[in-house]
DNA sequence: CGATTGCTTGACCCCCATCAATCCTCGTGG
DNA sequence: CCACGAGGATTGATGGGGGTCAAGCAATCG
């Protein structure tokens, strides 16, 4: 079982801000947990108890709405933690993960993050300024899906992967999203979101073979995006 | 000058976890400040350097989208923060405040927030329940935006506001929205609130008078939201 | 090699954004 | 006290974006 004092992965959150001693309580009581692709990590409406830190992989965070679609919250990739929200509000978990490849991801405990968040304040304020900035991106979601056309936030959303996620060594986007995926990042019936994506790779903005997905002209996405 | 230790609304946040000496603190250094109705408190892009307690009133909280029309994010009354996320974050406030009917707020300067947050653990992990929650409705809205029609969206806000605001005696909604303001709510054109209002009317789930709305069927109301 | 699942394209139509004209309301000044 | 003007509210007409259904196609898997 791997220790947490060494993990590199810890350094990209707030858990960095535990103390040495803190780490050894924590690593000792954290399991590791591999969850296939497709799998889910935990649903909407579960007591999660604890906090998942992801070692490895991506995963999908979505909430199912009233008319029964999906839609896509977040991307989660290696080094960010999943369940803190609903951890801190004690509340039930309002989303629910799933698996987009194969994940490795530890579990801490809650005693152990509350413990924590009570006696370290260097923890409980990056918690704290951890939530205020995925509260500000949240909102910048919010006018996006009330203000944009499904063109402008499909550029975006693929400015996004662009920026924030891996290429292969040809160039290809890594994380391998399903047409359905795509759609439900940007909120829209899935042949909405292919016929876009046919209509920028014609524009020779993307370029498309298979599942991969390749990034031709960021800076025309960006000014679609903002609308032209 | 009003104490802070005797205000009544201080009940309502994070603030009343503070100690009786920590609030003498503050209120010696507070200021308070009346905003008329339609002037702004606050812009996107400044620094606020604080935080603002609003003591009575209603205040719309808003971003400006690309295409240049404006959103509101969220509704802002008596005993509401304003300005801890950007504070937290150490950013630029991401959003504008607008006073909806005359206000009267109180500002408490940042290192004030910041000495309480370092020291006060109670003060802290209430902040940082208010954001977790904070974040779970954000969720939500995305989703909304993201998945349900207009006229769901507009049922849903109507319904939010039976809910969390007062009556006039005679039963109308105490705030005084402008179609433009339930349409920049909503996300859509005024003339689709204004044409979504009336039909709404007609089939006898609200009343409208002037500004007055009147909720007449909350239960018909919430199918709809729901998708019927 | 069927069979299941995902991808793609076509056809259709409704919701909603936009433009335009009119009406209403209210504050201001003559 | 009324006239007038300006901004908000309302209604109509129109066109396009995008949701939905359906059918054909590609790919993956037992």
């Amino acid at each position: 079982m791997s220790k947490c004092e060494q993990c590199i992965v810890r350094q990209l959150n707030s858990l960095n801000e535990l103390t040495k001693d803190e780490l050894i309580r924590i690593s000792a009581c954290k399991t590791s947990k591999v969850i296939k692709k497709g799998e889910i990590l935990f649903n909407e409406g579960e007591y999660i108890n604890g906090v998942f830190c992801i070692k490895d992989g991506v995963c999908k965070v979505t909430k199912m709405s009233d008319n029964g679609r999906d839609q896509i919250i977040k991307l989660v990739k290696k080094g960010d933690l999943l369940g803190e929200r609903s951890l801190i509000s004690e509340e039930a978990a309002n989303l629910r993960a799933t698996a987009l490849n194969d994940l490795e991801v530890c579990f801490i405990p809650k005693e152990e993050i509350v413990k924590d968040l009570k006696q370290n304040n260097n923890f409980t304020m990056s918690m704290l300024k951890e939530l205020a900035v995925s509260l500000r991106e949240a909102d910048d979601v919010i006018v996006d899906m009330a203000q944009k056309t499904v063109k402008q936030r499909l550029a975006e959303t693929l400015l996004y992967l662009h920026n924030n996620y891996t290429k292969t060594e040809n160039g290809a986007l890594e994380i391998q999203l399903s047409r359905d995926d795509i759609a439900s990042i940007i909120g829209t019936a899935t042949e909405s979101a292919i016929r876009l994506l046919s209509s920028f790779k014609k524009d020779e903005l993307i370029k498309l073979k298979g599942k991969d997905i390749f990034i031709l002209n960021p800076e025309k996405l960006k000014k679609i995006a903002e609308g032209f």
